[in-house]
DNA sequence: GGCTAACCGAGACGGTACGTCCAGTCTTCGT
DNA sequence: ACGAAGACTGGACGTACCGTCTCGGTTAGCC
């Protein structure tokens, strides 16, 4: 609505200014240079503001990330589990590595190593529902009878998207097209076994 | 040596306990908490002696890893290709969650998000010698035939760490001993393409 | 009367809880801890009842002061100048450092040092009053005989209280029945000079 | 001598601008106006320099003022008592309404009201000295025989600049020659008793 | 055996950002 | 129309570290 700054609640337009002040400052300038100080004179807002609604830098970038990535990274769906596996750990590998969100993401995830309250809160509210979408393509396969009935697909996914994540946040090595088809034919082959 | 404030060369010493100093207060308080005023001050050392030798505090991770990471992490060689994986990233798992210098690296790994320069000196230093020793046990099955000639061994190194890494680093799943298996079965079963 | 958030002008009840608040928090907390949002705290009441009717803190305090102060200070009259006198004298350094009253009126007085205009709103609300009621036995003296027609009063006035505000504004020394006696004396053997 | 910042002891230069700057500020922007961070900025040092050698900025201003005050104010020998007393009364006025180190004793007594411990310092620090230099006329004319002996010069003291600070510090009015002429001829026409 | 160079500790320095407090303004609801 | 509530911008607070610096002390190695 507009901003109100009374007793009826926050002010939705220092909300979303914060947001993108956050969101821009580290897609320019990187994480390290990212500060409440930066945040608040980009955003046009007063530093209490910030502090008032959020308890850390991270917390605004988790909310951020709420914010412009909720909808992304539904793997496709084209009725063939190897084809719906590889469009959807490229478009992840690129979403990662290209995109002002996948920053963010991994801004998170690399501080989420130094501090366990974030990397909490980043599984439970992210990992978690993406974990499930990933595991979109492997249930429909399951109900057409691609995969074999009790198949673990925890397992499954890890097996699809643990390399991607580790070149990509460990080792810097390209996530290819043919890295992935690799990924792909070893996990339709030979899927995990019972769960 | 003994501590000289001479003309020949740093002290060994000085060295020693600043190494010691990070390790210890990473361990203790986690890297936020990890300054070059604090380790100086749990050294007994002048920070100008750390801002000599180290350009940032980064930097003295480094070496503290690499002072007490360099011996580990050989994977096992029982001739036997299934028994060497599963040997080998059960103990990494181990060293990754349960050690001091697998905090270190995750450390290390959090802030190289955040960071290209620490993530080009941490790959370079580090990343690249571990998946040297990754290869052993595949090079050594390639040789004795259980693996077809051609194999792919770089995908391969990644299908069996990745997820492992994934695990510990983004979702903090337990690397359980089901888990490997799966992931050793699978490699083994249907080992990477042509290289 | 009672609150009324209504359209019949201000609350009796608020202003009161307001002024009783600043004494209290000013006796018990001291001058520099006395802020708008604490007195507004105190009282119950809204930070914005306190700026729609006073300016400032120090307004406040000068409201408080009109309230709690008015009544005293009057030197009495027993029919003789110097027994007049040493009874007032007495009863202004009691009333400057020992009364809830007195503490405003010091915190004022230093707070004028550094605002001119609080100053001069001072010295109109409350010092050219109680200068009047300074003049009384002197006036009453004249009337006798007790002292010259002609006599400078005013001068006479900051002769007698001048060295009482002295001490215990500047110095801190104890106002004694003997240094009274020897204001008084001094004042009755050698008065000042024709106006 | 020369800025050192080192472990030999604080810098000169800082400490001088510091106080210049403080001294500054107080005259142009008056006490309420006068912070930490623009006594900072002003004399272009870090806030923690500051904060390293004064704890407060009443701190600051008592050394400012022991800086260009001490000196001063010593009242002047010219064999006759009157004359003296004339002499210092009008030089002490205009000091405390009309110079810079007048002003910041002003600031530095009204925040004294608010601050006992500051204004213990005050005493301990100046007042106690300004009043033995008080003394001096008397104690000359005590031994010229202009006064008797025994005469209680405290008292005397208080009744000669009494009137002065309280003119100057509480009610405003002026301090005229006429007024000085008052409280002299009362003081050496009939001086306080025995001590 | 004194001179000198390189490194040591200590710690003051100019800075930046922190997280908090309060000032003073505003808007809305309830009475 | 006024009061209670409370969010807002703004600015100073006092603290923690940053990275740089200068100093005096210590200890080789050299004349």
């Amino acid at each position: 609505m507009n901003h109100r700054g009374n007793r009826h609640g926050r002010s939705e337009e220092a909300r979303r200014s914060v947001l993108r002040a956050a969101d821009d400052l580290l897609a320019e300038k990187g994480f390290a240079a990212l500060t409440i100080e930066g945040i608040a004179a980009r955003a046009g807002v007063a530093k209490q503001t910030i502090y008032r609604w959020w308890p850390s830098k991270t917390d605004v970038l988790l909310d951020a990330y709420a914010e412009d990535a909720a909808e992304d990274l539904t793997p496709p769906d084209t009725g063939n589990l190897a084809d719906d596996l590889r469009g959807y750990l490229i478009s992840l590998a690129r979403y990662l590595t290209g995109s002002d969100a996948g920053a963010v993401f991994r801004a998170l995830a690399g501080q989420a190593q130094h501090d366990p309250a974030l990397a909490a809160r980043l599984r439970q509210d992210h990992l978690t529902r993406q974990r499930a979408r990933d595991r979109g393509p492997l249930e429909r396969a399951v109900a057409r009878g691609e995969l074999p009935a009790g198949t673990d697909l925890e397992v499954l996914v890890d097996r699809l998207v643990g390399p991607v994540y580790y070149r990509i946040l460990v080792t810097g090595q390209e996530v290819t097209e043919d890295f992935v088809d690799e990924l792909v034919t070893a996990c339709t082959s030979a899927p995990s076994a019972r769960s």
